[in-house]
This record gives C-alpha cells, sequence and structure tokens, in this order.
DNA sequence: ACTACGCAGATTGTCGACAATGCACCTTGA
DNA sequence: TCAAGGTGCATTGTCGACAATCTGCGTAGT
C-alpha cells in the first residue's frame, strides 16, 4: 500500500507551520542577521512555499518578537540591545527560580535521574573540558530547558519557552553567556541538580537566582568592554 | 481638499490589525464563547474582510493562547481551565510582585500620584461603595496594568500584558475574581500604592504577592464550591 | 546649492479561486 | 442490529493576481 505521506514526515503539518518553524530556526542561529530586513517574497521563495503562509508565519514571529514589523514597510529580524537583554536576564531570575523551586517539588524520580545523566553528558565535552565554552544543544538537551519542564507548570513553561528561550537562544550565538566562566556555570548546574534531588526547593530556587544573576553580571561586564 | 482616509481613522493600519484587535476584544468580552468552534468565512464576513488577514490574525491570537488551532480542522476559543487558571496565577504572584518591587523603585512621581488617582477613582464607584463588585475596566484604567508598566522593564510589561493580561480578563468576565471580596481587594491596593509611594521595594512586593495569593485562593475556593 | 515636488519601481496588503483535507452521513454486508 | 467502508459536503490550506502604499531618484524652482 502507497502512502503518500511518507515522503515528508511533517505532510501533516501545515507549509505555514514549516516555515515558522524553518525561519525560527534561521534568525536564531543567526543566518538572519538582527536588524536586516527581509522581504517577503525573498523569503517566500527560499522556503518554497507562497506568500500567504509565509504571512501567517512572520505574524506568530512578530507575536514571539523574533521580528518587528511596521505596516506598509516591511519585517526584519529582531535585534537584542543590551538594556533589553538585561530586562530579560532580570525576569528570567524571577520565573527560572520559580521554575527551580517547582521542579525541586514537581519533578519525577526519571526527570530527576534524566537530569543527572545530562550533565553527565556535558561533562564529557571536549570544549567544556578546556573551559573554553559550554555551549548547550537546544530542546531537550539543554538544562534550563528541562528544569523548566520540571517544574510541570503549563503557563510558566510556554510563557519561559515560548516567549524568552529563542531570544535568549539567539543572543547565545551570537556572545555565548557561559563565555568567561562555563566550568563555573556547569559546577552551578551541577548543585541545581544536586538541590532539585534533595527536593529542597529553597535551596533551588535560590541556587538558580544566584546562577542567572552571575550570567547577567557577566553580560554587564561584556557590556562596558564592547560598545 | 478631500482626504479618503477621514471616514476611517485607523486606516494607516492594515485589515489584519484591526481584525486582530476586534476578535480579541470579542473573545475577552465573552462574546465569543470558550470552547466553541468558529469558522473563517463566517469571521471573515463578521469583520469585513478576507479570510487572508483574518487568518494572520488568528495566528497571533493562537500565539496568545486565546484560540487553539488544530490543523486541516480549525481553530476554537480557548477555555480557560481552573487548573491552568491556578498555574497562570502562581507565575503572576511572581511576576507582578517584581514588577511592584520595579514600581516601587522606578516610578516616577507623577506616575504614583497618576496610581493614586485611579484609586480615588475607584473608590467613587458604586458597586464597590456597595461592596458587591469591584470592576475595572481594561488598560490604563487598570490598577495592575499601571503597576506593571510602572515597573519600566520593557520585556517584563511584554511579557505579562502580551500574554498573559488578555486571559486573565477573559476570565474576569466570566468570573469576578474579586467577586467575594471587592472592598478588600480594594483596600490591598491601596496598601500598595502606599509602599509604593514610600518606595519601600520589599514591602510592596510582598504586599503585591499576597494579593494575588488571595485571588488565587479565593479561585480555589470557587472551583470546590463549582464544577 | 539646496529644498520641494513628483514620478517610477519595488514591496506590502488584499482578494477571490482552486486544491486538499477532514467529518458526517449513508450504504452495505455479516 | 451493528460495524466497516465509501461518498459528498463543508471547511481549511495554498496560490497567483491585483490594488495600495512606501521609498529613492530625478527634476525644477528659488
Amino acid at each position: 500500500m502507497f502512502n503518500p505521506h511518507l515522503e515528508d514526515d511533517k505532510a501533516r503539518s501545515t507549509s505555514a507551520d514549516r516555515v515558522f518553524a524553518a525561519l525560527q530556526d534561521a534568525i536564531v542561529r543567526g543566518e538572519l542577521r538582527p536588524g536586516s530586513r527581509v522581504g517577503e517574497t525573498e523569503l517566500a521563495e527560499r522556503f518554497g512555499t507562497s506568500r500567504g503562509p509565509l504571512r501567517e508565519a512572520l505574524r506568530r514571529l512578530e507575536a514571539r518578537r523574533l521580528v518587528e514589523r511596521t505596516p506598509h514597510v516591511g519585517v526584519r529580524i529582531t535585534s537584542l540591545s543590551y538594556e533589553c537583554l538585561l530586562e530579560i536576564y532580570l525576569v528570567r531570575e524571577a520565573l527560572e527560580g520559580m521554575a527551580a523551586r517547582l521542579a525541586a517539588i514537581h519533578m519525577t524520580s526519571e526527570e530527576v535521574r534524566g537530569l543527572q545523566d545530562l550533565l553527565v553528558a556535558h561533562e564529557q565535552d571536549e570544549a567544556l573540558q578546556a573551559d573554553t565554552a559550554y555551549f548547550q544543544q537546544e530542546g531537550n538537551l539543554d538544562f534550563h530547558y528541562r528544569v523548566i519542564h520540571g517544574s510541570h507548570n503549563t503557563a510558566l513553561t510556554e510563557l519561559l519557552v515560548g516567549e524568552l528561550y529563542h531570544r535568549i537562544r539567539m543572543y547565545r550565538y551570537q556572545i555565548s553567556a557561559y563565555a568567561n566562566r562555563p566550568q563555573k556555570a556547569f559546577g552551578e548546574h551541577q548543585r541545581i541538580v544536586e538541590a532539585i534531588e534533595a527536593r529542597d526547593e529553597d535551596l533551588a530556587e535560590m541556587l538558580m537566582r544566584r546562577h542567572i544573576s552571575s550570567a547577567r553580571q557577566n553580560i554587564e561586564k561584556h557590556m562596558k568592554e564592547n560598545p
């Protein structure tokens, strides 16, 4: 029996959804440079679709603040200012602190074990051992992503993942937030996991807040050195 | 000289933007019932536009979680479950607490005075005096909205206003969050403003957290009584 | 030389038509 | 009578064309 859908595993999804995912990835990875203007016709051609679905994707990216739109003019890729980035980190401090607290309460034993395994995998990364970088992959391979989901709070997760996560990842591709302190950050991650494992919600929140606060201060330092 | 744009003060904006605003309002006010399915053709006709701009508006509403979409099936108005609502209130506790803290630090004297004037206006409301209701209008006439903006943190504001605010307002139209305690809530608002005026950020955050926590517990109580 | 106006090209906004998919009803067989 | 399959209708997804708007450049006038 022949199934035409097998040639494209995402055929059940719509074209607009695919373009949305692809565009988001291209923006986050810096393939489309922040601040640059993008034309609809050009993008539609690039992703092999028409302007209709493309515009729908752009609207969703606009809602996620990954692109900025001015009526009758066009869209440009959002460029994160240092000012805006520091604001986001303040918000992260509150939200991810809360996520760590909830994770310490609600995470299952399996999830905790998975988190531990993840750190073991990170530990074996060459760059980390050389203390030159601590690049985490996206989604389920990202430490913060896992903790957020561990909160088992859908509203919180949607807020962090849907609104902030991608903007932060976009920034990570420009300047690694852990650039100046890979092993230090890794150690902080380890202690957070320990607190979660011990079901010590107060400690987990405090450690996460400090961890993000450190990253923020690191950015501030970086800001004063670079324009 | 004849200017055709004068007949529509929002002609500079696009049709998709107008539909987005109108639809959001209709959803929040309960004109479109939560859980009900809406057809694109029907909506397009209702708002006097074609399906193109309408779909763009729907995509933005989808990003705001005001509608839920299933590919090839359609969209339905999001219905807030109690479970989801309680989650949102937990997040609000963290975020608006932070907003109150920042407001105590960054609000200008004019803004503080405006906030005081707002409460005076609320005080003269008949329903509040009778202790039967505490219905706040939207936007700048809403107490929480003002405090959030008073934080002068764009990222925080966008998160609260863009993602949570409308869903909460939608809920308010269904069951007033202050239903069982209008004057109590008003008193809490007053004390929060006092803390902000005194530039006591710790107190402002604590009072706001308690205020929202009270509202959450009120919802929980309401939940156990009603299905 | 500089400003203001206007024109042309390109880009965005909107629309209607067509294709693809899903759902409900009906038919058919055991 | 009930279940399984098929068919038709309604709705969503996609596309190409046309209209509206903006931007950059050239021209004219002071």
